[in-house]
DNA sequence: GAGTGGTCTAGACCACATC
DNA sequence: ATGTGGTCTAGACCACTCT
């Protein structure tokens, strides 16, 4: 682990735990630096993180500042978690109901998304997952075979991504998402408890390995009164 | 303008003009340095953007690769002004109708979304947008009076952020996005064309100026078949 | 082992904010 | 003028991938 995303773990904590409130100045980098033991460059790299999580706010000529921790969202790697992993703060439970388990050749769309060959076979599942036994959302996810092998209905149960991660050894680098919404259809409206007439919105996920290629195309689709998506956007 | 900042500009350019095509290896980082005469660390830093912008991917040991162009998104400083100035790409004409436009004490929940006193005098802005002409999406706004001021109808006709940048020089800094829905009410009904039972789908933005001050609360709400959002998460 | 990216440092110099 | 963050460099050393 860098020297760097150590820090910024550290001083993570400190503002969680209140003890740089909000509004309050920073000590400025030279004296960050001197109690970390480390450089000016370094400890740039440590606050950027917390800059890009909403958790400060830089000014050049005035200094470091607290940002309001309530508007800030929790932090990339367990933003990075929330498509599917479903690391919901404050819910202890969340089970799957596993729809579909199938393995399908891929169709012209599918080899598209996951940059396969049309007809390379693909795991087809379809879970409804729960959050404290309330269904929650529906998730249609494509996964090339080659990449994840012997995935196995136990693995849909609970997290495919610590089976990929964990068991596999497979490091997820990057995911791609889009959000839109849609009429729902009988699925949705059978397992969403949605009316006819009723959308329901969608997260379409791409997400890749540490090695380039794409793992995973998700389709998770949630109740619109459920649904609630945070990001920060910061001006390069 | 950064050097590193211009260097991801010329190669974000030569990735978009298909010099570097998908999948290619991009020269590695010593050739890179070399040509546009920088240092190791400073050409990592602009790669690095557009490994956020999901142009590129860079592995340890094997090399930087172009991604798919079609799964990644504009530029990190478009989709920070999607929110409101919409620069919809390959649509021509953005136009507003100003549906309300008053000064009003700010209650207990706006004062802590824009972190000022309660009783101070905010801006409230209401407006329908519309993209060729076809009514897209509500847009409810609040700014503090104290930090945009003479702001006038003809500004809100156009673009309010062109006005806080060009005219009052200031800089916008960051942004909190919420992406949510909710079931419409009449105002959504009349102008987004909605029925009665259907959900509009909401962005709420608190944006930041580079002085760290929040000049604007902001909820856009949208028809829900109209609404597209695109982000990409990188693992730090 | 060779190729390639990632991190860290010391120090120089620049840009902006505040007084 | 002083305080504070931002960028850039040269060079060292480390970590991972490929084969």
């Amino acid at each position: 682990m860098a020297k760097y995303k150590d820090i910024a773990d550290d001083i993570r904590e400190k503002i969680k735990n209140q003890e740089y409130t909000f509004g309050q100045k920073l000590p400025y980098e030279y004296v960050l630096c001197m109690s970390y033991h480390c450089n000016k460059e370094t400890m740039k790299k440590a606050l950027d993180i917390l800059v890009k999580e909403g958790l400060i706010i830089r000014r050049r000529g005035a200094g470091t500042f607290v940002k309001d921790y309530d508007s800030s969202i929790e932090n990339a790697t367990n933003k990075f978690a929330r498509g599917l992993t479903a690391k919901y703060e404050g819910i202890k439970e969340v089970t799957s109901q596993v729809l579909e388990f199938e393995v399908i050749p891929a169709d012209e769309h599918l080899s598209k998304k996951l940059q396969i060959e049309p007809g390379d076979f693909v795991y087809h599942i379809i879970r409804l997952r729960f959050l404290d036994k309330k269904p929650h959302l529906i998730d249609i996810s494509y996964m090339p075979i080659s990449l994840i092998p012997n995935l196995k209905l136990e693995h849909l149960k609970g997290s495919v991504y610590e089976y990929i991660e964990k068991v596999l050894k497979l490091k997820i680098q990057s995911c791609h998402l889009t959000i839109n919404a849609a009429l729902s259809t009988p699925l949705e409206q059978q397992y969403l408890e949605l009316n006819e007439y009723e959308p329901y919105i969608q997260e379409e996920q791409i997400s890749y390995l540490s090695n380039g290629a794409i793992f995973e195309y998700t389709l998770a689709r949630h109740h619109y009164a459920d649904f609630e998506f945070q990001t920060i956007v910061v001006q390069q």
